[in-house]
RNA sequence: CGGGGAGUAGCGCAGUUGGUAGCGCACGCGGUUUGGGACCGCGGGGUCGCAGGUUCGAACCCUGUCUCCCCGACCA
């Protein structure tokens, strides 16, 4: 894509009412857009941002067996009461609405309840079951209170698969091989080294659920940290008989502020039972499903990696997350160079982002950095058939080749 | 929802004991520039969050209200 085919413009000074260093970058730099608070536009390059985080969360669900759905945002009532969540004393951040005729709807902040009734359609004999379904989609969440950016919105991205498992066996074990699954996204996200799967309540259906949690100074919660088993105890639930438990002791935790970035969690038969989602065993007895829910947050992710991977001059994206690989600028009379190198990379299959406007040199170098792009190239007259290379992350540049050139990328 | 702070041009800000609004960035035109956010000149753009009130006159004073930010509370 050529800049100046990009409608959104960067920005020296960040708005006033933004804090949060997530939400400063990505407005500066024309990702995003803040519509009310907790409600953000995605813009050109945070649309592919957020959709390269979402790529990578679909390889790993579709690895473990998930498929893929998009449920509805609108929510019947009745479908909530039969789990008794309709209730704003039960669930409060509730947004409702009302159809012309009058009736009753919801904005669905979440969607155990519409996809247990929906599985029901297609669950019947146990030999249906396992089965994932998983949806990426917006959720609304009527929060008293949001805050930092895209990292607590009331409207936001959302990845939640849930399982429906014969048993508890079989849900223990798609269970680990989910918490394998989460690792390998935080992996690819670069936040692996500082994330950790965190045990926390379980609410009334298990004993514990496990939290993803990313060290960060501006999380909002508290966790216990033990580096070396690289698992962690939320605030919640740090008490005696869960370093017990664990086998850990009190002096060898490390107290962290850290953010949520994904959760999964045993439901039980909490919902199989209040929608009668039965199913028949082997030997013709009826049995209730047994769920679980895991969730991850794309759109906090994005903020969190925004918050993480950034300097002085702006964000850094780690390469497999960028909205493009490259930055091309061009410098002088050398359009048709750039043109060239342009096209050449293209057809490799690297993003490139051609500034091709007719700017000063520093005002693109700023923007480049501002935005984040991993890789650098520049054409200009004085480098003759050379380009020069730089990456985001380093200081130093090299005079290349162009066979050089696409060795690096 | 409790406490604190703030709403003036797309963004950042200034503003007069109350007399009908200005600067920087961005934008348009002309010129000079061209390897780290250039410079000069000219120009366009704002019902001063909204609604009442006080006053000859309100961005400014009063009342209400909405919105935004921060701290707390809340948070499968």
């Amino acid at each position: 894509m050529k800049v100046s085919q990009l409608f959104t413009k960067t920005l020296r000074d960040a708005p006033s009412d933004e804090v949060a260093k997530n939400a400063q970058l990505l407005i500066r730099s024309g990702f995003v857009y803040k519509e009310m608070a907790g409600v953000y536009t995605y813009l050109p390059l945070g649309k592919r941002t957020l959709e390269n985080i979402i790529g990578i969360i679909r390889e790993e669900m579709n690895n473990v067996g998930g498929n893929e759905i998009s449920l509805t945002a609108l929510q019947k009532k009745e479908t909530w009461e039969t789990s008794g969540r309709w209730d704003d004393k039960v669930l409060d951040v509730w947004f409702k609405t009302k159809l012309a005729s009058g009736a009753e709807l919801g904005l669905a902040p979440t969607h155990e309840e519409p996809l247990t009734k929906l599985m029901k359609s297609y669950i019947s004999s146990y030999k249906d079951l396992p089965i994932y379904p998983y949806q990426f989609q917006i959720k609304f969440r009527n929060e008293l209170r949001s805050k930092s950016g895209l990292m607590r919105g009331r409207e936001f991205w959302m990845k939640d698969l849930y399982s429906f498992s014969k048993d508890q066996a079989e849900h223990d074990t798609f269970y680990e091989s989910m918490s394998e699954a989460y690792d390998r996204v935080y992996d690819r996200l670069g936040i692996g080294d500082i994330t950790y799967k965190t045990f926390a309540s379980g609410g009334s259906f298990s004993k514990y659920s496990h939290e993803y949690q990313t060290l960060s100074e501006v999380g909002e919660d508290t966790i216990y940290v033990h580096k070396d088993k690289k698992i962690a105890i939320n605030q919640e639930v740090y008490n005696d008989e869960v370093m017990a438990d664990l086998g850990v002791s009190k002096d060898e935790l490390e107290e962290c502020k850290a953010v949520e970035v994904g959760n999964i969690f045993t439901l039980n038969t909490k919902f199989s039972e209040d929608f009668n989602l039965q199913y028949a065993a082997e030997d013709g007895t009826s049995k209730h499903a047994f769920m679980g829910s895991y969730g991850i947050g794309p759109s906090r992710l994005m903020g969190l990696l925004a918050e993480h991977f950034a300097d002085d001059k702006g964000l850094v994206w780690p390469e497999n997350i960028a909205p493009f690989r490259v930055y091309l600028i061009n410098i002088g009379d050398t359009a048709d160079k750039a043109h060239e190198l342009y096209e050449e990379l293209t057809q490799r299959g690297v993003t490139v982002l051609w500034d091709d406007r007719d700017e000063r040199p520093g005002a693109k170098f700023a923007d480049a950095d501002l935005m984040g792009i991993p890789h650098r190239i520049v054409v200009s007259e004085k480098l003759g058939e050379n380009y020069e290379y730089k990456k985001r992350t380093e200081s130093a540049t090299n005079v290349l080749t162009k066979e050089e050139l696409f060795g690096k990328l």
